[in-house]
DNA sequence: ATTATCTATAGATCTATAGATAATGC
DNA sequence: ATTATCTATAGATCTATAGATAATGC
């Protein structure tokens, strides 16, 4: 319903609303924000520069839009590792291992959002935060661990900061070109438990169990 | 010489070429290209914002003179490796140790500019070309060590992303305001090793020996 | 004469608003 | 009546150019 398009739908989504996500969220993460403009993203959905504006009152609120839902899964498998008893070395390749995935997939690198300078806003405060959270559920396994003698670091702060690095490193490798697969976000979380001195055999334990855990939170 | 400005100078930098790419230097890394204007750089200047056009035909120039000199360092020491006779796991750590302190130090943090969108545009194709010679010469030590028995990996190309994504770690620590002081780069190059599956007695001996090769180059 | 600035401005954007319009739903 | 589009446009940019101007150097 509505007054029809002048254009037959370009778009995947079912709702205008989705279509200049879809849209934007192609533009924005190859392009960038500013670099993007509004009538670039309608032309791409297949309506009207103005017509943005039935849908998102501000450019920034479709950032945002695009920003909510990125983070979230991987703080809701966080939230719920504490409850599960499992030792630090298996929750850690868990938490790792979902969020690479999160980041693998989808058609559009929506990672790429998290480096770009406009975040700096105070509209994004609350994205902002979120991450933030996200990379101390990461210090507290990693501490954990430490405590329980499962890992050896110069440094938990270091240590999580290097940690976080390699989950997130498959958004520079999509930005590249690189062909990111589904065998990346393993090795990422391996890779993490090296990094951190913990036993073969614990990884081992860990690439066996950690997956498991990834059903704690609904599929991205 | 030449007509004096009306304000006084407000940036380090002697020529007014160099006061430009300092605040540029600034204002690109912190809010992005598109995002900062020419008179936001001109008034930081204490210019007027045509005035910048003097000294760069266009402001993609800006950038590129930014660009220019942010790899370069780091690959005139790549290139010096192989004629050092050293083993892998020594010019490997040496590189990420190089790479990562060239990183941490200046007083903006250049590396944020190697993650802006624009980048993609054919301006800067040179310096995206300089940067993927960088991570191959990444792989060359990886790969070298793979062979030498050294390194264990599941995949040469998987360690090398992840080792340079270690070594660029302290781009987003920095953007994130992470204060990053001068024992990240010992500990991202050790973290490598490890990653790398590397002997604890080859890696002590990378961090006694890594930092010697350092010489090889002037520092940057 | 050369250098490095200035003033003024063209021309091309870009975001966002106001109000009309063409569908569907009640 | 409601929904989702359209047309038209205000007002604020923004980059880049043209040409004047105020220094220094020869």
């Amino acid at each position: 319903m509505g007054r029809p398009r002048h254009t037959a739908p370009q778009r995947q989504g079912h709702s205008g609303r989705e279509q200049i996500l879809d849209a934007a969220a192609e533009m924005f993460s190859e392009q960038g924000y500013e670099a993007t403009s509004t009538r670039q993203i309608a032309t791409a959905v297949g309506v009207k520069q103005a017509s943005l504006y039935y849908h998102f009152a501000r450019k920034e609120d479709i950032l945002a839009g695009l920003l909510e839902g990125t983070v979230k899964p991987s703080l809701a498998l966080a939230a719920k590792l504490p409850r599960t008893q499992e030792p630090p070395h298996i929750r850690l390749f868990a938490l790792t291992f979902f969020d690479a995935t999160l980041l693998c997939q989808g058609r559009w690198n929506l990672g790429a959002l998290y480096y770009l300078p406009e975040l700096r806003a105070e509209r994004f405060a609350e994205f902002r935060r979120d991450r933030l959270r996200l990379k101390r559920a990461y210090g507290r396994q990693i501490g954990d661990g430490v405590k329980d003698g499962l890992f050896t670091v110069p440094s938990v702060e270091v240590a999580t900061s290097l940690v976080f690095a390699l989950a997130e490193s498959v958004i520079s490798m999509r930005s590249d070109g690189t062909e990111v697969d589904t065998a990346w976000p393993q090795m990422i979380a391996t890779s993490s438990l090296r990094l951190l001195c913990c036993d073969e055999a614990q990884i081992a334990e860990a690439e066996r169990e950690g997956k498991r855990l990834q059903e704690l939170v609904p599929a991205g």
